[in-house]
DNA sequence: TACTTTTTAGCAAAAGTTTTTCTTAGGTAC
DNA sequence: GTACCTAAGAAAAACTTTTGCTAAAAAGTA
């Protein structure tokens, strides 16, 4: 209950306490060189018998650090996906003293330039994190650098970013999902893209046709539709594309919830799932779990890799190292019930 | 992009530019009286021109303020519950120029504990809302009390707490829905609680004990299961309800995501919804319309609760009023298409 | 031993605001 | 004329830490 006391202690009263000066108190601190073993220990344990806690503001003020990143998004379709981007980045924080604030942005670009713009200002936090689609507006990122605001990027659809940055491998993962779902015996599969400025609409889609090509199959423009990553724009494709002269015998959604409209629209039309249609989404979210059938789909460890970045970014604030460093995560397929071999096939 | 100066203006640029003390441009700044209207003009305008903004650590070590207030949460079985929290909260900081601390804690309370005293130590905030079940921890409310630092509460399950508070009413909303079931027709009617260490959870289940009263229904003890506000729990509870002698034609779930656990077990045991069974949930989470079939609920509004509390807290702060306030809100009955009179009523 | 270099540690200034204490000038009320 | 209030300023202290400079102590070298 350290906290309770009227006066919180201060770094003079950690000197007192060692005897020695406050610098040499704030250099064992700051884990600074020149310091002795004796010395070191003998501040240590007074800063542990004070309970001692650097005040922030004070250490803001003079030394120009805040100890606290930022975590900037903009308003998810998917709110699993930050969840875990969250739980990951407030674990790799609290490891190394930093404190979290959050700021959900706005587009367009003018508005969202001013939000961030402020938000630098007033909090003057040490480094950024960008999640998807913030990485893609090149007016952020040239602000960032004018500001000299160290900041790392989630998935960022530039391959060659200006920043550290983490990526999972969805071109990878589109062509494992893809070839899944050939290898169920499915010839005409429509796919539903994500929305243009996503970094992973083009990865999924590419791995898509990848595969396609690989297996011999024709490509064709009709089954493929856009969408925007929500609910609505999943039915609308389904809509589509299962109204088509020959529709599809499997639709793959480049997220879930996208893949909960295909689903929701096949059971409108009264089509048998999975034996009539098989659907298969993006990301792995709860919602795959609770659907009628349970959608397959693909995982990315989201929180795993939010944590790989903060530090990566803390890193790069110690250090000012301005070489952008990176690191790749894989996907894992996730088989549930919404994907079977056609019914063609089940006849023969 | 005034953040570009090297130099970003101080109070006593402004103090110089406007031909006052900067004493004067504190007490504008902060809004203080024993200022004119043209001296406040005049600096006002000064500010403006240089694009002034206070320095925050030097407010903070010097008025020991930290203008940014913490949200403390725990791992929530529903994050789409934790987005409209987040929203609210979001907007009401933003309206008054706070920054926005985020804070997960985990149980056990001794964990909390520390997890809390660690927080306010190192980011100081002015304040902080508790979400639920946080609110039920009184050692947390103890530790908050004695260290002196503001705080408010979302839907605590404590109806006279020691702090100001929002609210929803659980109680009414749950008679609603159950009132709305009973007029479908139904006579057996099944009930999922929720955990204990929330607040909703009692007040839902006597909404239910109440409406049956109400229509002269018996209550059996048999119909009511305990989950935990997850899917599994949702589906665990609907597998022993759903295999009673006489099971029931209705299940009210004590959110959605148990409802959809409903839902999942009924699709298993090839029964036909919502003809052989109606299921009905509370909160209206996005996975409410991407169920099928789309899932009657209840909805409160989370954003706006989230936004007054904040305001109501923000309010303390600034007035350091000891007595705690309250704003109260209504649900609204979302009907969709998993409810229908029970099967019975049909074949008359 | 004498000189240089390195390590260790302290002093005092700086960071930008708020708070406090005193003053002054002008206005109003009685 | 006295008392009191309001608007505003001047100046300095306070908040706590970092940092540039400096000095003493220890270690290394000739």
């Amino acid at each position: 209950m350290n906290i309770l006391n009227n006066k919180k202690p201060t770094i003079t009263d950690v000197a007192k306490k060692a005897g020695v000066s406050i610098k040499t108190v704030s250099r064992v601190v700051n884990k600074e060189a020149n310091v002795s073993d004796g010395t070191r220990e003998k501040v240590q344990t007074a800063i542990d018998l004070l309970n001692y806690q650097p005040n922030i503001s004070a250490r803001q003020l003079a030394g120009n650090r805040s100890f606290s990143i930022g975590l900037l998004y903009e308003n998810p379709h998917e709110f699993n996906y930050m969840k875990g981007v969250l739980d990951g980045v407030f674990d790799a924080c609290t490891k190394d003293g930093y404190s979290l604030l959050l700021r959900p942005c706005h587009f367009p670009v003018t508005a969202l330039l001013n939000e961030v713009t402020q938000f630098l200002q007033q909090t003057q936090v040490d480094g950024v994190i960008l999640t998807a689609p913030l990485g893609d507006v090149p007016e952020l990122l040239d602000l960032l650098q004018l500001n000299n605001t160290p900041f790392a990027q989630i998935s960022p659809s530039d391959e060659s970013p200006r920043s550290t940055w983490v990526s999972s491998n969805d071109l990878g993962a589109s062509e494992m999902l893809t070839d899944y779902i050939v290898s169920l015996g499915h010839r005409r599969i429509g796919f539903i893209k994500g929305p243009p400025n996503h970094s992973a609409t083009n990865f999924r889609y590419q791995g898509y046709r990848n595969c396609l090509k690989q297996h011999g199959i024709a490509f064709e423009k009709t089954l493929v539709k856009s969408g925007s990553f929500d609910f609505e724009s999943g039915q609308k494709a389904a809509r589509k594309l299962l109204s088509l002269p020959t529709p599809p015998t499997a639709i793959i959604a480049s997220n879930d919830d996208m893949a909960s409209g295909v689903i929701q629209v096949a059971h409108e039309l009264g089509m048998a799932l999975p034996g009539q249609l098989s659907v298969a989404g993006f990301d792995d979210t709860p919602l795959a779990s609770r659907l009628w059938p349970q959608l397959t789909t693909v995982k990315q460890p989201i929180s795993e890799m939010a944590s790989a970045v903060t530090g990566l970014l803390m890193n790069d604030i110690r250090d000012k190292s301005p070489n952008a460093q990176h690191r790749s995560f894989e996907f894992e397929l996730v088989v549930r019930d919404s994907t079977l071999p056609p019914e063609a096939f089940i006849k023969d």
